[in-house]
DNA sequence: TGCTCATATCAAATGTTTTTGATATGAGGT
DNA sequence: ACCTCATATCAAAAACATTTGATATGAGCA
């Protein structure tokens, strides 16, 4: 973890997409395999692959093998963290001193 | 409002760029006029501009005037919306039927 | 009015992400 | 072992975001 803004733009970098929107939208409603959103979604085999690992690797996402197919589900604890974050990245923080300048 | 995607996807642009995070930190502080941004980051002023505009079209950062300076602070409103939006997004939606194929 | 300074906008260059089609990997069934 | 099918990876192209330097705008002050 070298850099930690480069971690936190991670997690949101998966919700920058409206790709991935729609895919999380779909995954709203449980657990889909891989092939039910490839028919729901307006993309290439390569490019859902391409999609689900943004998402995967954001945490926000988990994956799950059953033999050949793999299905994706929106991760509690992945999601859980990405509001505490956000929460706490727009929150006031207390102990820096106010310094707004110019006037 | 013609892409809700799009729109939500707007939102989440904001904080997946290092330099805004970087923004958003120092704004954490409280109030800051744009000169004291400039200083403190590694940005040229034509960059902070652009920045800052990402950042006040998606509603998380509000800007000021007074007379020749910018002053721009978080806004409250707009990340509680960001955050509410979040837990949306990745909450279990209990109208749409499970559905998740092969097997 | 004319000058100065803060910020915004523009256009070109550069960097990053996404898309696409081709190929690789790896599981299950025969 | 071989075949088939689901998914992953790759590399090139296309789309998009960011940086940079130059110029425009617009507020305050002389």
């Amino acid at each position: 973890m070298e850099n930690i803004y480069e971690e936190h733009a991670k997690v949101f970098k998966a919700l920058c997409d409206e790709k991935r929107l729609r895919i999380l939208e779909l995954l709203r409603g449980g657990e889909k395999c891989a092939c039910v959103l490839l028919e729901q979604l307006d993309l290439g085999q390569s490019g859902l692959s391409y999609h689900m690992k943004v998402l995967v690797e954001s945490g926000i996402v988990e994956s799950r093998q059953e033999g050949k197919w793999t299905h994706y589900k929106i991760s509690e604890k992945g999601s859980a963290f990405a509001c505490a974050l956000l929460k706490d990245l727009t929150t006031q923080n207390t102990f820096t001193a106010e310094d707004n300048c110019c006037k």
